[in-house]
RNA sequence: GACCCCUUCGUCUAGCGGUUAGGAUAUCUGGUUCUCAUCCAGAAGAUCGCGGGUUCGAAUCCCGCAGGGGUCACCA
């Protein structure tokens, strides 16, 4: 018997995939390739209704993105292929033959409106709603254009969850319920159990509005004479205020989003997975291997996580800064300002050197790294608004950045001869180095924050430092 | 109305009968010749939701309660 693990994402095709349908898959996707086993890409897409056009290619997009590689999918047949359930339906169909034959599944004679009012009658009665109170005596045949419901067998379950421990629940939790809906297609319910099983799925990771539905789960895995794979249930990823799931409602956003926005994958991947999971270390920045390596069911939270951006920001400049200068420069190279194109690649490489730590998303790099590759426009309101130099005297000023030019002349813009020149000019003056160094930046960067002086005077080179001090010296006035 | 699940610093979390309740982030302070950031050091921040028990001893086990979340569809 083939004991390999499998496990599947199952999303129903209604849109784009958010930050909690990703940690659902991540962990499912984690789960197999720590087992060396395999993951699958299933399509739910038996709401016609509901679904939203492009939908599949987008997930498949951003699975694709992000680097989650399943074994199988739509665009990747395998074994068990078709992959969309809507190409399923004679499965489905032999599978609710089989039921009926067994006396477990019967026509439901009611239409739906009817249901409905047995259902406003025990809400008007203050009781649970069990179609199973209401079965009909002697169904008709079922003709297939009506629905199919699963005859239940009522009683308690006591079952294991690999996240949420043991879990139980009484007989009322169980009920008929359909199986193929009057249109011909199943209900998620029916289509996932068949579906699961005919792939050989060993483990169910799905998240947690489900866990009430188990109980019925039971019953109908029993029906069918079938053990059910291990369960493992995902508690929910709540808003910023704590209060309910996030939903797109509250601002829960496309993954890819987050990609464009200048976010690394490994970040995102890393995040995410830290929202209810961790190896039980103070471990806080992972690679993509590593937790894969070390993902374990057992240790992810019960309980929701609230998703914090800034926790991400924070944790996107900690990757970024444990990239190669030559990773960094690939992710960034097209996300440099328009004129970076006249430059060659050497150079570009020492701006984006020279910023590594400052970046928190790559997209920062375009407004950082401006003033190395455009004339900036003189702005001496960084002069006027900087604590230390709007106290000293403008005519003070401009004597200091003359003789910075006159220094900076004679000097082979070395980092080592610009360090000793402009130290040697600090004393000259008898400035303060908050007072000449703050001067001599912002007259050639005329920017509110760079990398340091020496630094940056060494990359942009001679020829373009003493040109900005040239025509910020003719502003002063 | 019924059923189910959850509850440790603002946030993400460690903890699984004996800890000064640890880490990270966020916040604040100081240092790193200049800004921003990084890095380093430090501060503040949790009566472990509340109330009972069990125990020599409970954040950890048991029982109530409260708060939050989820489900009760011919949606998934």
């Amino acid at each position: 018997m083939d004991m390999k693990t499998v496990t599947r994402f199952a999303p129903s095709p209604t849109g784009f995939m958010h930050v909690g349908s990703l940690r659902t898959a991540l962990f499912a996707w984690f789960v197999a390739k720590k087992n060396d086993g395999k993951f699958i890409l299933r399509i739910e897409d038996t709401d016609k209704n509901r679904e939203v056009e492009g939908s599949i290619e987008h997930i498949i997009k951003t699975l694709e993105t992000l680097n989650i590689n399943f074994d199988e999918g739509p665009n990747k047949p395998g074994d068990n292929a078709p992959y969309l359930q809507s190409e399923r339906l004679d499965i489905y169909l032999e599978w609710g033959n089989k039921l009926i034959e067994k006396g477990r599944a019967y026509a439901d004679p009611y239409s739906e409106e009817e249901v409905g009012e047995f259902r406003e009658e025990a809400k008007a009665n203050k009781h649970a709603f069990l179609f199973r109170n209401y079965r009909p005596e002697n169904p008709p045949k079922w003709d297939g254009k009506t629905a199919l419901r699963f005859k239940s067998d009522p009683k308690p379950y006591r079952w294991h969850d690999e996240i949420m421990g043991d879990l139980s629940a009484g007989p009322e939790a169980v009920d008929d319920f359909i199986l193929i809906k009057a249109d011909g297609y199943p209900t998620y319910n029916f289509a996932h159990i068949v579906d699961d099983m005919l792939m050989n799925v060993t483990h169910i990771i799905r998240s947690q509005e489900f866990i009430a539905s188990v109980p019925r789960f039971l019953n109908l895995y029993e029906a069918l004479e079938i053990e059910h794979p291990v369960f493992a249930t995902v508690p929910p990823v709540m808003g910023p205020d704590g209060k309910k799931k996030l939903s797109k409602r509250d601002g829960a956003k496309d993954v890819l989003d987050y990609i464009s926005e200048g976010y690394l994958i490994e970040t995102l991947i890393n995040f995410i997975a830290s929202l209810g999971w961790n190896d039980g270390t103070t471990q806080e920045i992972y690679s993509v291997d590593e937790i894969k390596n070390k993902f374990e069911l057992s240790h992810v939270q019960k309980s929701g996580a609230n998703f914090d951006d800034k926790r991400l920001l924070w944790m996107n400049g900690a990757h970024i800064r444990n990239l190669s200068l030559d990773e960094l420069y690939e992710l960034v190279k097209d996300k440099l300002p328009k004129e970076a194109e006249k430059f060659d690649k050497e150079y570009k490489k020492k701006v984006v050197g020279l910023l590594q730590e400052r970046l928190k998303t790559l997209n920062e790099i375009d407004e950082l790294s401006t003033f190395f590759f455009e004339e900036p426009i003189v702005n001496l309101s960084l002069i006027e608004e900087h604590k230390q130099l709007s106290k000293e005297d403008k005519g003070d000023l401009k004597d200091w950045l003359t003789k910075a030019k006159e220094t900076l002349e004679q000097s082979d813009f070395s980092i080592e001869d610009l360090t000793n020149k402009l130290n040697t000019l600090l004393e000259q003056t008898g400035t303060k180095p908050v007072v000449l160094f703050s001067l001599i930046r912002i007259a050639t960067t005329h920017s509110p924050q760079s990398p340091g002086l020496f630094d940056t005077l060494n990359l942009l080179g001679k020829e373009k430092t003493l040109g900005r001090l040239e025509k910020t010296l003719l502003e002063i006035k």
